[in-house]
RNA sequence: CGGGGUAUAGCGUAGUCCGGUUAACGCGCCUGCUUUGGGAGCAGGAGAUCGGGAGUUCAAAUCUCUCUACCCCGACCA
C-alpha cells in the first residue's frame, strides 16, 4: 500500500513539476519561479546581485523610455554622475549618513596582486587614504557639484535626472525587490524658492503616478510618508504605493522635498535678484527596477507573468501549427503580409518557429506573459482567418483575417485596461477602513489595506509596527481626519493613514 | 551578526547511518527519424576529479579533522 501511495505522489509532484507552485499558498515561491522561467533575471556570483536578461531587460528599456521622454517633457535633462564618494561626503548630511551608513559598500584598495598561497590577494600597499563609498545614492556627490555650479538666481533651477546603478548592502534580498545593487533613475533639482521645490516634488509624483497607472496598469496610493519611514535627509517623502498580489504593499517610487537640508550641508547658496544671499532648495526622486517586481507581484497568475501591452517586450506571439513543410510554405506566404501590417502600426510580433509542440509553446509564452498569442494552421487558411488567444482572461477568438489587424489593436487596448481595472478592483477590495483594533489586527493578519485613524505619535506607529508587523505606507493625499480617532489609543487622529504589511 | 541546515552532472535528487563492482534516477542538453490545434514519441549520445584541503584505511561520495560557500529563521531597506 505504501509504495503505491508514494508513485502516486512522486506522478503527482512530476504532473505538478510542470506547473507553478500555488501563489495563494506559496507566492514567495512562485515569485521566485516566475522571474527564472519567465528569463527576466538571474542570480549573479555575488550574493544579493542579480543578473537582469534580456527579456527582463526590455521590461527595463521600456519603463526607462517612457519616464525618459515624461521627464525630458518637463524640462528636465540627463547627466552622469560618478560611482565613487568620498567617505566623508556621507557625513555631511546627518539624517541622511545615519540612514545609510548601515548599508555602504567601502572601497579600501585600489590593487591585487598575485599571492603564493592564495593566487591573489588584495596589496596592502595599495591602501586609500581616504576610503570611497559606492554611492547608496547619489545626493552628496550631486550636491558638492551644484555648489560649484550654481551662484545666482540666474542658474536655477537646476533640473537633472541621472539613470544609473547604485549599490545598498542588503542582507535578505529578492530578485527585482531588494538586491544590493539596482538600476534606478534619481532625479536631483535645484530651486529658489521652497515653493517651487514643494512643486516640483508633487509634479514629478504625479508623473510616477501615471507611469505606474497608465503605463504599468498598477493603481497607486499617493500620499506623503510619516517622519520614520521618509528618506534620509528629506524634509517631505511623497510615494506612490501598490497592493501587490499578496495583499502586502509596495513602495513604487519616491519624491522627496529636500528642503534645504543638502544646501546646508554643502554650502549651497544663490545670489537673489535683489542681491542677498540665500540657501538653495532641493528635491530628488527615484524609481526603481523594483517597478519590474511590482509588474509580476500584481498582474501575475497561475500559469505566470502578464505583461501589460504596453511595456511587453512581445505584444503578440504568433504560434504556427503544421504537419509538414508543404503547410509550413502556406502558413509562411499567408502570414508575410499580415505580419509587415502589424509591425508597420508599431505591434511588437514575434513568430515562434520551433520544433516545439504547439502546446509547449502556448505554455511557454503565456508564462512569460505575452498580451496576445496568434495561432495560425491549416484549418485556418481555408477559412481565411486566425485564432486569437487573450493572456489576460484566456479567451480564444476566432477572427477573419481581415479584421485581425483592427481586432489586435483594440484587444491590446483592452487588455492594457483590464489589467488594470482588475488590479484597481483587488486593491479596493482588500483596502478596508476600520475605527478599532481588534479588526485592524484581524485584517492585516490576513492581508490588506487598513485605513484608519492615526494619532501622529511615532510611539504609536512603532508599537504597532511591533505588534502587527504593519507600518504606515502614507498618509494618503485623500485623507479625512474629522471625526477619526486613533485606532490604536482612541485619541483624535491627526491623520487618516493606510496600514499594511510592506516588501 | 546570533540560531538551524545543506553541499553528489546545467537543475532536482538517490546512495552516506553499516567504507568494497564501471556512482544511479528524473528533468534538461546533443544527434537522427517520426511528430505538431494545450507541456510529443522512439533510438542513440555527451556530461560528475561526489564543495576545497588534510587524515584513517589494502580500499573513502561514505569515517575523522579543517576550511569555504550557499540556504532557512530573527534585527535594516527602494
Amino acid at each position: 500500500m505504501l509504495p503505491v501511495i508514494l508513485t502516486l505522489i512522486l506522478r503527482v509532484y512530476y504532473f505538478m513539476s510542470k506547473g507553478l507552485p500555488d501563489l495563494n499558498k506559496d507566492f514567495s515561491s512562485w515569485y521566485t519561479q516566475v522571474v527564472n522561467r519567465a528569463g527576466l533575471a538571474d542570480y549573479g556570483p555575488v550574493k544579493g546581485t542579480m543578473v537582469i536578461k534580456p527579456y527582463g531587460f526590455q521590461l527595463w528599456e521600456n519603463i526607462r523610455e517612457t519616464f525618459d521622454s515624461m521627464i525630458k517633457k518637463t524640462g528636465h535633462v540627463n547627466a552622469y554622475f560618478p560611482l565613487f564618494i568620498p567617505k566623508s561626503f556621507l557625513a555631511r548630511e546627518a539624517q541622511h549618513v545615519e540612514g545609510f551608513a548601515k548599508e555602504c559598500a567601502v572601497v579600501t584598495h585600489t590593487r591585487l596582486k598575485a599571492d603564493p598561497r592564495e593566487g591573489i590577494i588584495v596589496d596592502p600597499d595599495s591602501k586609500l587614504e581616504e576610503e570611497i563609498v559606492v554611492r547608496p545614492t547619489s545626493e552628496t556627490v550631486i550636491w558638492s557639484m551644484y555648489k560649484k555650479w550654481i551662484q545666482s538666481y540666474r542658474d536655477l533651477p537646476i533640473l537633472i535626472n541621472q539613470w544609473a546603478n547604485v549599490v545598498r548592502w542588503e542582507m535578505r534580498t529578492r530578485l527585482f525587490l531588494r538586491t544590493s545593487e539596482f538600476l534606478w533613475q534619481e532625479g536631483h533639482t535645484a530651486h529658489a524658492t521652497a515653493e517651487e521645490a514643494e512643486k516640483e516634488t508633487l509634479d514629478i509624483l504625479e508623473l510616477y503616478r501615471q507611469l505606474s497607472e497608465d503605463f504599468l496598469a498598477i493603481p497607486v496610493y499617493t500620499g506623503v510618508k510619516t517622519d520614520s519611514e521618509k528618506f534620509a535627509g528629506a524634509d517631505k517623502t511623497y510615494c506612490i504605493e501598490a497592493m501587490m498580489g499578496d495583499k502586502r504593499a509596495l513602495q513604487a517610487g519616491t519624491s522627496h522635498n529636500l528642503g534645504q537640508n543638502f544646501a546646508k550641508a554643502f554650502e549651497v547658496t544663490f545670489q537673489t535678484q535683489d542681491n542677498k544671499e540665500e540657501l538653495v532648495w532641493a528635491t530628488s526622486w527615484g524609481i526603481s527596477t523594483r517597478l519590474i517586481g511590482a509588474v509580476i507581484l500584481t498582474h501575475g497568475d497561475e500559469k505566470g507573468l502578464r505583461l501589460p501591452p504596453k511595456i511587453a517586450p512581445i505584444q503578440l506571439v504568433v504560434i504556427p501549427i503544421i504537419k509538414n513543410k508543404d503547410q509550413e510554405e502556406e502558413v509562411k506566404s499567408f502570414l508575410e503580409p499580415l505580419i509587415v501590417q502589424l509591425q508597420d502600426l508599431g505591434i511588437r510580433v514575434h513568430q515562434d518557429w520551433t520544433n516545439n509542440s504547439p502546446g509547449f509553446k502556448y505554455n511557454e509564452w503565456e508564462m512569460k506573459g505575452v498580451p496576445l498569442r496568434m495561432e495560425i494552421g491549416p484549418r485556418d487558411i481555408v477559412k481565411d482567418q486566425v485564432v486569437l488567444a487573450r493572456r489576460d482572461t484566456g479567451d480564444k477568438l476566432i477572427v477573419p483575417k481581415e479584421e485581425v489587424k483592427d481586432q489586435i489593436v483594440g484587444l491590446l487596448q483592452d487588455i492594457q485596461s483590464g489589467l488594470f481595472e482588475q488590479a484597481l478592483e483587488f486593491r479596493d477590495q482588500n483596502t478596508h477602513s476600520v475605527n478599532d483594533y481588534d479588526s485592524f489586527k484581524k485584517i492585516i493578519k490576513k492581508g490588506g489595506f487598513v485605513r484608519c485613524g492615526w494619532d501622529g505619535e511615532q510611539a504609536t506607529e512603532a508599537k504597532v509596527k511591533e505588534q502587527t508587523a504593519a507600518t504606515i505606507r502614507c498618509i494618503p493625499f485623500d485623507e479625512n481626519p474629522n471625526g477619526l480617532s486613533c485606532v490604536f489609543t482612541g485619541k483624535p487622529a491627526k491623520h487618516e493613514v493606510i496600514f499594511a504589511k510592506a516588501y
